[in-house]
DNA sequence: TATGAATGAGGTTTCATTCAT
DNA sequence: GATGAATGAAACCTCATTCAT
């Protein structure tokens, strides 16, 4: 066969569904996605997600695994880190990364909006989700955090500390809605994604310094 | 009969209607409450609803005017400063103040739980909340940086420091189900609601200098 | 009391609810029509239909009784007759009071409009109406005919010839929403409705000349 | 098994729904049939309806065009014309297709009744009967008049006798409750049908000629 | 491996009627 | 004589799931 035609990459049923349900869970969350649309978008049989996945819950359950796959390796917290980091180039680098994952428009970008449904209406998955996702990367920012203040402070003052950095750029995750009905449509330019990393790694340096001076 | 003994004060079915909607619009967002369970946690026909609200859609907005209500009342943002404030004071009562509407367990917590909900699946009412109760306290946090950075910071700028502070915030009560699975179940103590505050105040005041020397 | 001051006729709410029902229920027949819609337009209480006729069927009933009463007194069947009528005068003005009275647009249509309903979806109703309001008519034509034809025409040729006579007039009856999709709106001009009066009347005389001529 | 003995034709559920369907909207119309019975009466589930036609009001149209194709091709408008038929051939002929579709006690009386229904309270679905069913026969209806009145006739006439044509037809339609109240409940015989239908056509060829001398 | 017809549970809404006042 | 809050029955529709093929 002439290697030189490319045959449509014929996705299976099962990796079509999967697709269609990441973007429409994503979209519309777990409730109001319904298991009809998703056959429909990924051009299935209506009975194809009980028939790979047994079930409307367990489907979800794998979008996570998938989305959250792809945001991690798109956009590591890591990225782009310089051999012999400074502070400030590790709170830069984990909020671009972050706001990479919250502002993109493509497949990369699923995983901040499955995120965002989850936390206001909890299912099974986001116990698994917690601990596969969310807990390393708190973990990494803590590493990051205490190399800075010092090994002295107290474990509660440092989880304090995340949680600041943290929720600055969890916020443009959970405020989405308001961003769009304030400056309309996304999507965000490169340039101002980077604007708000910068700033964000500004503002967390003055407050760990403030919070390091205090003691 | 001894008229000391009180009869309990009888509430209106429309009133218990839209009590129990708070409380379990909150727990469960709009699409996952039903009328039904509504009704019957009001001791109410299921027709209740239709007749005093017109349908559950309107149901639901009453009952974010409810709940802003409540909370606004019970814990205004600039409650308890003293007459000429500081920077600190007013980020410390300002992030007091959300922190406990987050983390009531009362009626005065509903409005934090339903606004988690609505940005996750926004519906019509959101507009009129953004208007309402989110866009005034955003322009008061602008307000209260504004003045400690003086009057040469950009507008862009200014929004972003309060996204950051705002966003420190916000984010205690979109983690809320992270927090359950780690630390089990709330209530937050209030000395511990009063260390987060403080917390954010002094590491937003270290942000803000470093912003302001920066420039 | 001074009499020259005139009171607003005040009418009883009874009056006012029937009334609002004759117009609705004509509008939208029996089942489409709604309690709550009857004593809203007559701006009485949601019960008063229950209050004043017992139920909503028993309204209909009393509905009917007034409407029949104001057709059949403004447009008369032999009204305008002259002292010797010719067959063609008597035809002419059966069919000129029938045909006014489906083309008005005012009280004195709505117990046509209220018989083509009915004549779709039978009520009680019925039975009382074609006693009291149709069969008369139709014995009034059949008296008509029986002196142009003669005696010696049998009751079954007579039966015929009536039909076809007051069929002509009541399709105008029935066939109104066709007219209005095909023509527009009403209403109907009074030279038109006398245009077609002239030429049922016409019509039929000649029909029954034929009938004659036949045996 | 014996191949010869005939199993019971098994109608696919579609079928059954869309026949009970027939026969009940045409008994009660639209409003008054609800989905419950007409699946009760298909032997079928009560999603049915909304899986196999979407919803009430798309089963009601795809009801409409069954029961048309049958009455229009069980009694075709021209059937049974001679070679070179006279004018009174074809009103005769017109009649009795118009009758037997109306006195039909099966399924080609269906289209009948559900006009009637239609006419009593329009619904979407009148807009193309009138377009695919009604306004054709009018069509021919008026053929035939123009070749007798002949070319000099106005429009304006030849409508007012078309009319009078269908109208004589037409009223055994919607005259079908007070007939049943009357003479008791149908059948109608055929040769009785015959003589409605030779009455119709003789009275109308008098009404014509009548016309026709009139100028 | 995959289909699609069929199901049943459950949701919201409408509406005539009732009853205490 | 009149009200309006409240009710319960019943309607239509949605949707995840099942089952025979």
């Amino acid at each position: 066969m002439n290697v030189l035609i490319m045959e449509k990459p014929k996705q299976s049923t099962r990796e079509r569904v999967l697709d269609a349900a990441c973007a429409i869970f994503a979209e519309k969350g777990f409730r109001d996605a319904t298991v009809a649309e998703i056959c429909e978008a990924a051009e299935a049989n209506i009975a194809a997600v009980n028939y790979h996945f047994g079930d409307k819950e367990k489907l979800y359950d794998e979008v996570w695994r998938h989305a959250f796959t792809i945001a991690a390796t798109t956009y590591p917290l890591e990225g782009g880190l310089p051999e012999e980091p400074t502070i400030e180039d590790c709170l830069y680098r984990f909020a671009s990364a972050i706001l990479h994952r919250i502002f993109s428009e493509d497949e990369a970008g699923r995983f901040a909006k499955l995120l965002c449904r989850e936390m206001a209406s909890p299912t099974l998955a986001l116990d698994r989700i917690a601990k596969e996702a969310l807990f390393p990367q708190n973990q990494y920012m803590g590493n990051v955090i205490k190399e800075f203040l010092g090994g002295d402070f107290n474990e509660q003052q440092l989880q304090l500390c995340k949680h600041n950095i943290i929720g600055q750029c969890a916020f443009y995750n959970f405020s989405r809605p308001l961003r769009v009905r304030m400056i309309g449509k996304e999507p965000m330019a490169e340039e101002e994604i980077d604007r708000i990393a910068r700033n964000i790694a500004r503002f967390s340096l003055g407050g760990l310094k403030e919070i390091k001076n205090d003691e």
